[in-house]
RNA sequence: GCCCGUGUAAUCCAACGGUAGAGAUAGGCGACUUAAAAUCGCUCCAGUGCGGGUUCGAAUCCCGCCACGGGCACCA
């Protein structure tokens, strides 16, 4: 028999398989209406059409599939789409390089990456994909723009905004990172003075801070990521009257307790009262740090470390509650776009205010001491060597002395509003959301610009605004879309004179705000999508995705959810119940230590010590995450080709676990191989002894040891798996690794056991591997006379009495160390084993004959003798 | 500086407070083979980053450090 072996060969398999599920349409979302089973919406995070397909897009796509072949198996309906993120700059700039037009480029990107997926396998009902650049998307993003702007959420106004050289237009805050540099081009963002469309998501801030304990299901440091982000800051604003006029300045503060210890008002160099408040013989000593500060750039401005640098106006407020004259400067640590951009100055109390009086010779003023120290009968004179921050019981505070944090504050505010200088306010370090783009290849801003009427938003039945082709990229300044004459000039919708187009374009992370929403109702020609299918399927019980878009996407997309949510579109308030952050997949990475240049892999000889192929020096090698310029990059095709969609899917899942990063390791997947390899050995040896999945063996009145092992065996799997794929945290590593328990049992026991048991073992091992492994268990299910595709079968029931065991081990510790071990029946009471242990020769040899002080039993596990 | 995460065998990774090893890679030995590959079997390798503490018992809980990764940061 063994000249009829079979060989498995992936490369003939799965395509036969895809061809076969195909057919069956496997894939295709069940009716959500049929209410004889649950929902499950499993999301992967929508890729950017490159038109390479990368590894860490295979480990995205494959962690949920995993997610979405189980829920189907344990007979859940499951949603479980994909689509493009489509607009953006690549398609443009290769647009203007190369002189394609741009949709031509992105569609025949889709068509090549789409293939691309469609090898591993996924379990995609591609029946919904959405693409955000076709007219028939972006005429509903259009159409929830203009939602947006009768909700009074989306207004025009200038503003000084961050400008990417690079990429020639203007980035929302989030897409600009610690350092100012754009997060598409990595250029130093400037900042310029433009006019531009924004969206109110400061009116939704607490909604979306607040709900944010409601995502159970969140990793917690996205969580605490977005409520940075947001930043919320309780305080009160306090008005400083002008000596000679009915205004003053504002300012806010967390501290308004420690308003009797201000020494000194500063204000951003920027701020609008700066004139009034310089006197005549200050003017240019002001007028030389303004423009000093103007020249030095953002970044280098809130650098911590630098000294902090400013000037006296000359002129003076008074103190709300005093009644003091107070200086005022102006100070570059002082940043015009937070609060009022002017803060009150205690040194005492604050250490930013600290070191500027320090070394400008301003006066500190002690308001707070320790809440419970003694009440000092003198106030010390003394500067203190450093501000005391803590809240603390007020002194020298006029009428709110004694009074201690919380309290403190409170009273103080009070008195402020009731004298009219002041009240409670909450600022917030989110900013508005910038949706401008002064490019080409975005979704059109719908409305219209009439001389007569303002702006016009485009009537509902005139969308899509569709994009004009034929448009002139090549140029630099302003965007593309002014330059198409034609397109730009429409008569206006309300009196019909003659009006142009808004030429820019939105910010693509609006048209990825709401297509989850849409896959819910693809096909829709009429609207956006329909409530009820919506609600259906929302909120996506799993999504998965880069953790880089932790504020990005996931704080828009919540946004999205709660604005059409207030306006009934939506039955949800947060869209994405369960989140999971899957890690880089790195590859291992060669650098040679005194060029810096990075060597492909391909041109290391020998990778146990690597050497620069040019020069012979010894290379640093690491892992890094793939990309094309570190040369470390593994090509999801060729490992396709090689070795088939089934190992690469199992080796991505083994290697680690999910939210880890992963390091690309030849050797691990050439392992994985051979164990699909001995999977299909297992069950072919099975099927020549005679083994058929088709109908049930008769089941034996009793089992023999061997089948009562091995069923042990395949029912701890089931329980395994069961916990590592349907608990808190998502474990597909060891949930492989409990399929090759498995095999390993019934590679030794299958032989040993009869028909009924034989069966079932094979049943369960092909059904727990069917998820993983999709093509290979559904081959197999097929070669060995399973029913229909083993896709459409029920997950294995698990059954509690295949896992009892007659007899187990128990560990003997004395004083914690282990000593020795019992053979006991399963099922022995805590009293007989302590009997038992005590009768010990190994308590015996360590007690010396003494009674333990204590002994502690664990039934079934161990038992510790503390003499 | 603040917050979050991670440190276990040569390597990647496991271990409801209860025998540190589930699984894999690499290495070693053996079987099969004329030989090699493949396959099968056996096997070497850590006391869990460091220092304390709690406990009968700590990789796991607590405190203080260190290293690496990530987020926020003159935000008043």
């Amino acid at each position: 028999m063994a000249s009829s072996e079979s060989r498995y060969v992936p490369a003939d398999l799965e395509p036969r398989r895809q061809r076969r599920w195909a057919e069956l349409g496997l894939d295709r979302t069940p009716d959500p209406s049929d209410e004889r089973s649950e929902n499950f919406y499993a999301l992967s995070m929508f890729p950017y059409p490159s038109g390479n397909l990368h590894m860490g897009h295979v480990r995205n796509y494959v962690i949920t599939d995993v997610i979405a072949r189980v829920q189907r198996l344990r007979g859940r309906r499951v949603l479980h789409p994909m689509g493009w993120d489509a607009f953006g700059l690549p398609a443009e700039n290769a647009a203007i390089e190369r002189g394609v037009d741009p949709a031509a480029w992105t569609e025949r990107n889709i068509a090549q990456m789409r293939a691309q997926l469609q090898r591993l396998g996924l379990s995609i009902d591609w029946e919904r994909e959405v693409t955000t650049c076709r007219p028939d998307y972006y005429r509903w993003t259009q159409w929830l723009f203009l939602q947006f702007l009768d909700a009074g959420l989306a207004y025009r106004r200038e503003a000084t905004v961050n400008w990417d050289p690079v990429d020639q237009t203007v980035l929302a805050n989030e897409q600009v990172d610690a350092e100012g540099r754009s997060w598409r081009s990595g250029a130093k963002v400037e900042k310029r003075k433009l006019r531009q469309w924004f969206l109110r998501i400061t009116a939704l801030a607490d909604a979306l801070l607040d709900d944010l304990p409601l995502l159970e299901g969140w990793p917690e440091r996205v969580r605490t990521m977005q409520a940075n982000w947001i930043g919320r800051s309780r305080g009160a604003l306090l008005r400083f009257p002008l000596l000679d006029a009915e205004d003053g300045v504002e300012v806010f503060t967390t501290r308004p307790d420690t308003v009797y210890g201000v020494s000194y008002v500063v204000l951003a160099p920027e701020h609008p009262l700066v004139e009034r408040l310089t006197s005549p013989d200050r003017q240019d000593a002001v007028e030389a740090f303004r423009a000093e500060v103007a020249a030095t750039s953002e970044q280098e401005r809130v650098a911590e470390d630098r000294p902090k640098r400013g000037v006296a106006l000359g002129g003076a407020v008074r103190h709300p509650f005093s009644g003091d004259a107070v200086p005022v400067w102006i100070a570059d640590y002082v940043l015009p776009d937070y609060g009022t951009g002017a803060v009150m100055g205690v040194p005492a109390h604050d250490s930013r205010d600290f070191a500027f009086a320090s070394s400008h010779g301003l006066a500190v003023r002690t308001v707070v001491v320790p809440a419970d120290g003694e009440i000092p009968g003198e106030i010390p004179n003394d500067p203190p060597g450093e501000a005391f921050t803590a809240p603390g019981r007020l002194v020298n505070s006029g009428r709110f002395d004694g009074l201690v944090g919380e309290a403190a504050i409170s009273a103080v505010v009070e008195a402020a509003a009731a004298a009219g200088c002041g009240e409670a306010r909450t600022t917030y370090r989110l900013r508005d959301w910038l949706i401008s783009r002064q490019r080409y290849w975005g979704c059109p801003i719908p409305v219209i610009h009439c001389d007569h009427c303002g702006v016009v938003p485009v009537p509902v039945e005139q969308l899509p605004v569709e994009l004009p082709s034929d448009v002139d990229l090549s140029g630099s300044g302003g965007s593309p879309l002014e330059r198409a004459s034609d397109w730009r000039r429409v008569p206006c919708p309300c009196c019909g004179a003659e009006a142009h187009r808004e030429t820019d374009t939105m910010d693509t992370f609006m048209c990825s705000s709401w297509y989850y929403l849409r896959y819910t109702d693809a096909g829709n020609g009429n609207e956006a999508f329909a409530r009820e299918a919506v609600d259906r399927w929302l909120p996506v019980d799993q999504y998965v995705g880069g953790v880089e878009h932790a504020i990005l996407h996931l704080l828009y997309s919540r946004f999205f959810t709660k604005v059409l949510a207030q306006r009934q579109l939506v039955g949800c308030r947060e869209p994405f119940r369960r989140l999971l952050t899957q890690g880089m997949v790195q590859g291992i990475t060669y650098r040679s230590p005194s060029s810096r240049r990075y060597v492909p892999s391909a041109a290391v000889a020998d990778p146990s010590a690597p050497t620069d192929p040019d020069t012979g020096e010894a290379l640093e090698v690491f892992y890094e995450k793939m990309s094309k310029s570190k040369h470390n990059g593994v090509d999801p095709g060729a490992v396709i080709d090689r070795y088939g969609a089934d190992t690469a899917r199992m080796f991505i899942l083994f290697k680690a676990p999910p939210e880890k990063d992963l390091e690309w390791d030849d050797a691990d997947v050439e392992g994985q191989y051979r164990f699909l390899q001995r999977i299909w050995r297992l069950c072919d040896s099975a099927a020549q002894g005679g083994l058929r999945l088709g109908s049930p063996a008769p089941w034996p009145r009793t089992l023999a040891d061997a089948e009562r092992d091995l069923r042990r065996a395949v029912h701890g799997a089931i329980e395994a798996i069961e916990d590592d794929l349907l608990g808190d945290e998502l474990q597909c590593n060891t949930a492989v690794a409990e399929l090759m328990k498995l095999s390993n049992a019934m590679g030794s026991g299958l032989a040993a056991v009869g028909p009924a048991v034989a069966q079932e073992a094979v049943t369960t091992l092909l059904l727990l591997l069917a998820p993983f492994a999709p093509h290979l268990a559904d081959e197999l299910w097929e070669q060995l006379g399973g029913e229909g595709s083993i896709h459409r079968q029920r997950w294995p029931q698990l059954d509690p009495t295949a896992l009892v065991r007659d007899t187990v081990t128990v560990v003997l510790q004395v004083k914690g160390k282990v000593r020795g071990q019992l053979e006991v029946p399963a099922d022995l009471g805590a009293a007989d084993l302590e009997q038992l242990a005590l009768a010990s020769e190994v308590a015996q040899r360590w007690l010396e004959g003494a009674a333990p002080r204590r002994v502690i039993v664990v039934p079934g596990k161990l038992v510790n003798l503390v003499p």
